[in-house]
DNA sequence: CGAGTTTGACCTGCGC
DNA sequence: GCGCAGGTCAAACTCG
């Protein structure tokens, strides 16, 4: 990682030795930095401001850290963003014709077949004897996308936190389903699948091989339910605004969680989330607030207008949809 | 006993 | 076609 993508992060803090599982000593990157994906495998790395005064459908530039395509130095993720965008800012990398911000149903539907028709295979592999239900259209169809077109993947959303602990709590239960070693790197991949039936969202975590402190997450799907009764509960308290009024040595201002981050970023995901912070971001920019470990300064507050128009920047791709 | 994790095997996509 | 790396599956295992 580049020094000028560390001159991003937030007043550095070294990890206890003890250990627990409760997150600590978290230190997000630039509040107002994130990374989307316009189309599948097509990442956007830069500031929501970038984001905005490029307008909706106006990428300012793309890599594809985890994309296949980019074998090389996929697993490179912050080495992409220190290029693209805390060096010079905006990427000269031209965007596809296809690229777009918004994350159509029909992409992640693509995704999704795609997935099935895996499955399909597989089990047709492992018991190919169960059925033999002559010619399914559904499976013409597949045939034909992958023929004709690149696998699709339903949008991501990916974004790094400066934690000690892999598995950052996000609200949501996740169900680790695999674990790979990530080349060049020596901190394995893990792949989690939201617990809730039918719900296809799916996120990977992996450290940072240039910097070990700094967990990339990835958000790939939107889930299709609220969050765990049981977790909202302690969503809420983390989130009462009185405690972000009066920061507690338990909770310094700066130590905020990982969760509270998505919440804010992503309000539509989390769509309580705005209520909760409203004018009062939690947020300090690390630029702006090198060190305020031991006092209580109020931390720098991003213009509010930035999470409104956040909360249109990640439209449908975490949208909730209400279940009746 | 149910839920979650671990881990080796397998599949897919891509570059050479 | 082959090899590599990412991604997923699922049986075995652990834990509360």
């Amino acid at each position: 990682m580049g020094d000028e993508l560390r001159d991003l992060y937030y007043h550095h803090q070294p990890f206890q030795e003890d250990s627990s599982s409760v997150v600590r000593n978290i230190h997000m990157l630039d509040p107002s930095f994130m990374s989307f994906t316009t189309s599948h495998d097509e990442y956007l790395y830069g500031s929501t401001s970038d984001y905005i005064n490029n307008s909706l459908g106006k990428p300012f530039g793309f890599s594809s850290p985890f994309s296949s395509s980019s074998k090389d130095d996929h697993h490179d993720v912050d080495a992409n963003i220190s290029n693209d965008v805390v060096g010079g800012g905006i990427s000269e990398t031209p965007v596809t014709p296809n690229s777009s911000i918004s994350n159509s149903s029909s992409n992640e539907a693509a995704g999704d077949h795609h997935e099935d028709s895996n499955k399909k295979d597989k089990k047709q592999l492992k018991d190919e004897s169960l059925e033999d239900d002559g010619e399914d259209p559904s499976k013409n169809e597949n045939k034909a996308k992958k023929k004709g077109e690149k696998k699709q993947r339903p949008p991501k959303f990916a974004f790094m936190t400066k934690s000690e602990v892999d598995h950052l709590e996000d609200g949501y239960r996740w169900r680790k389903y695999g674990q790979k070693a990530v080349k060049n790197s020596p901190y394995p991949r893990s792949y989690y699948r939201c617990t809730s039936q039918k719900c296809q969202v799916k996120k990977r975590v992996e450290r940072s091989y240039q910097d070990p402190s700094i967990v990339i997450t990835t958000y790939e799907g939107q889930h299709n339910h609220h969050l765990p009764a049981t977790l909202r509960g302690s969503v809420a308290r983390m989130l009462n605004p009185s405690m972000l009024a009066q920061p507690s040595p338990l909770m310094a201002p700066q130590a905020f969680h990982h969760q509270e981050f998505i919440m804010s970023q992503m309000p539509q995901l989390y769509g309580h989330a705005n209520n909760a912070f409203g004018n009062s971001s939690m947020y300090a920019h690390p630029l702006h607030h090198h060190n305020n470990h031991n006092n209580q300064q109020q931390m720098q507050l991003p213009p509010h207008h930035d999470y409104g128009l956040l909360q249109d920047m990640v439209p449908s791709m975490f949208n909730l949809k209400q279940e009746p």
